[in-house]
DNA sequence: AAACTAATAATACGATCGTTCGGTTAGTTA
DNA sequence: TAACTAACCGAACGATCGTATTATTAGTTT
């Protein structure tokens, strides 16, 4: 058997490190980066405990890890399908149905990943805290971004940093629904109906609606 | 040293039981009703593991009795100030008021107990997700109806059961924001103004404007 | 083939978890 | 005062937690 080697690191151990984090981000999401324990992962994984924790050196790292992880899930689930799509409404809109999409088709078993783990970790000082932190940031800033373009396009009128805070609001509002209620269906046909409505009202005239 | 009697329990234990409680509540808004440990819990308040658990008799007992707590504290801090305004706009916006204060003076140190424990159960099945569940219900069905009273005054023109889902969807969204982000006031201020904008797009021409 | 390195495993550590059991204290009732 | 009960405690249980140490395997390089 034949192995390459890609950064100095050899592909086998490489292979080990993203089945592991793979499980990780699902388990995560379902029972909290606490609830990520390390046996639990290894015995899931048929591999042994100290030899997976030898590829993090902690549990934190291990967190940090499984958030990086699970930011590109998210970025090729729900950013770069919609950053396809040209700047404008069209492209708010394709955000906003890559978003529920996400979230309903259940991309993480539990719902969405940050949700779940922000309020995890929302008052725990620490540096997984931190880098939720920052994923939050840029998330709101890539939304914020995306109304702002729209808005130079002259299809919406609006404040850029308020719509992107209330289109954010609906998501995560149709997400933690979806948790503690079982008629998925409706929850997710109302809020992209509430969205709709909610941007036909900043909408300009010229504006060609993309539903 | 007397004791009295309420309901065939010496109020000696009951007073454990609240003193227990109140530090439950505050412990599982910071670190969740899993990270609520029994141990940790006992010694905190300087009081035996096992004279503890015997209040409750199980981890998920306790739990539920938690949420009960919570559940009380949430309504004395946000629901019951509000019914005392008359039904209308007025009881909407001071449903707002309410919410956001509880969110921001932190009745609970870790944020809305409720957001925190939701996320950390929605995906778990068992008596903890149904207990929250319904609390979830009961609260957005309280909204809804306090939006119906003021379209039944004629001071709103919406649909109650929409605009309950918007306003709760901003109100959890600054509480995560504030669990995230370090500039509060900004948070908690751009929040009320966005509500209020929502309000006015749905207030009728006489409705007198609470703010 | 020998030397070397990266990846994985076996085992054990002290701490803490939820839970159980048996005893002790405090207070009520007869 | 004696009997009784509710409240509380001390100690221990098996399991699991994160982590450290030491060994073994797999694969590369000389």
């Amino acid at each position: 058997m034949t192995t390459t080697r890609v950064d100095g690191r050899l592909v086998r151990g490489d292979n080990t490190r993203r089945a592991v984090l793979r499980r990780a981000v699902d388990i995560a999401s379902v029972d909290g980066l606490e609830g990520l324990s390390i046996g639990r992962l290894a015995k899931e994984l048929e591999i042994s405990k100290s030899g997976l924790f030898a590829h993090f050196g902690s549990k934190e790292e291990l967190q940090l890890a499984t958030i990086r992880a699970a930011r590109r899930i998210y970025a090729d689930a729900v950013v770069q399908p919609a950053l396809a799509v040209e700047p404008g409404l069209g492209r708010v809109w394709a955000m906003t149905e890559n978003w529920l999409d996400y979230s309903q088709r259940r991309v993480f078993p539990g719902g969405c990943f940050f949700a779940k783990t922000s309020h995890e970790f929302g008052s725990r000082p620490g540096a997984v805290r931190e880098m939720l932190a920052t994923v939050y940031r840029e998330w709101i800033g890539l939304l914020e971004q995306t109304v702002a373009e729209a808005v130079s396009a002259g299809e919406l009128d609006a404040d850029p940093a308020d719509l992107a805070v209330e289109l954010n609001a609906y998501y995560d509002a149709a997400n933690l629904a979806s948790l503690l209620r079982d008629d998925h269906d409706v929850i997710y046909t109302q809020t992209r109906q509430l969205i709709r409505s909610r941007l036909e009202s900043a909408a300009t005239p010229e504006a060609p609606l993309p539903w």
